[in-house]
DNA sequence: ACAAAAGTGTTACCGTTACACCCATGC
DNA sequence: GCATGGGTGTAACGGTAACACTTTTGT
């Protein structure tokens, strides 16, 4: 950046927008967390959670704080999408209000539906969306939530980051559905997603055995980070 | 976001900076522009070329307008990498400017060494360095850099950038020592190299030779982005 | 006993790896 | 002729994919 530069330079406002995801195993599904708006532009309008960003506040806080007003959880997984910065994003960007842009830094986060329980209060109607049902949205938000939608199949498949949203014990089960939610029916069978991940060697079984109704029990599992560590900088993949 | 917020809002300049990377087949050298700077912060320090950006323009065409005062150059290869954002960035946010602050979107650009011919004409002495090589720079760019360099060597593998940057026609060596330049040369050996690329079936002979001193005359090569489509959201792996 | 859930084993197949080898040109 | 760069072939190995099968529980 050049210190001195012509006049024309535009200010800023800049937004977080998230992208949280939620995977509900239970059923299957992978929903997307929206609210209702209720000012101008785009009122009533469905759009992604965000809030323009406070003095002193990091971009990754602003988007923490955003999801901690709407839901109370304890796993879960955050990280930077990419930034919609174009002119025209937002119509509140006159030609009268001296060049103020709205730029959007957009995060995705991941968690379990089971966990995650919606604080209600919120005046805005936060509700899950099915990923396959979801509306047109305010701004470029469907772009985002595309893009967001992208990464998170992608980083599914080469980083462990399923181990961030899943409680400390887990059976392998537990994973493999995780995964199915995500990913679709077809993208492994179980016995060789079992196969190929025990072989990483990075999941320990507790020998604690749980059961769920009718079946033989199964062993929680527990991700080892320090094993998984040298696997880190490989092109390794999961599925 | 939403419209109606507390006071405390932060205002932002927004700037880009830009990991340019070239490839020296010929010397088999991965190399970076850098530019001194002139003027407070970080007087005389090397740092990223960047650019604040301007009333109407895009991100992009801010990354592009930074490079193309550098360098002159047909094939080029463009993506955003992350926007850093936190306080505190920059020793202008004082606290009597009114919480502005300098938020960073960094790009990363790949072109070939041969090709890019310096602009000499500019005052701060765009240089190239080796990325072995890189001094301590300005701001957080030698974090943003090492960002760069993960996310180039990465993408390498997995998407078919190198055609963006490569001519028209290329020899499949001129292929594979582009690789070997940013991999290095334990990624693959040639002749595996070769079978995999053309069983993928997006590259055509065209039957064109070409000469290249001793040794026997080498075809030049197309790559096909109708072919390629196919593969596009698969996780295939070129190395 | 039987269904349900968890876990093991088997086999054909395909891609990767590490080479050795052949081809065409300049000097 | 021989060095140099370009290109082909092959055989061992290991991982993947699809499936059958066994084990342990609840009812």
């Amino acid at each position: 950046m050049n210190p001195i530069e012509p006049i024309e330079l535009a200010d800023f406002k800049v937004g977080v927008d998230n992208v949280i995801f939620s995977v509900d195993t239970q059923q299957n599904r992978l929903l997307v967390l929206l609210i209702k708006r209720l000012n101008y532009p785009f009122s009533s309008y469905w759009s992604l959670p965000g809030t323009l960003v406070r003095q002193g506040e990091t971009l990754e806080k602003a988007a923490y704080r955003t999801l901690s007003e709407l839901i109370r959880v304890n796993n879960l997984y955050l990280e930077q999408l990419y930034t919609f910065g174009g002119p025209n994003r937002d119509p509140r960007e006159l030609p009268e209000s001296f060049g103020v842009r709205y730029l959007s830094v957009s995060y995705f986060a991941l968690v379990r539906y089971e966990e995650a329980e919606l604080i209600q209060k919120q005046s805005n109607f936060p509700s899950w969306y099915m990923i396959e049902k979801i509306p047109q949205l305010a701004f470029d938000h469907n772009q985002i939530l595309d893009y967001g939608y992208q990464r998170l199949k992608s980083k599914l498949k080469y980083s462990p980051i399923v181990f961030d949203v899943l409680p400390e014990l887990f059976t392998l089960n537990d994973l493999y559905q995780f995964y199915t939610t995500i990913l679709g029916e077809n993208f492994s069978d179980y016995s060789n997603f079992r196969n190929k991940l025990l072989k990483l060697g990075f999941l320990f079984d507790t020998g604690v055995k749980v059961t769920k109704g009718a079946g033989r029990p199964a062993s929680l599992y527990r991700f080892d980070a320090p094993s998984f560590a040298p696997l880190k900088d490989q092109p390794l993949l999961f599925i």
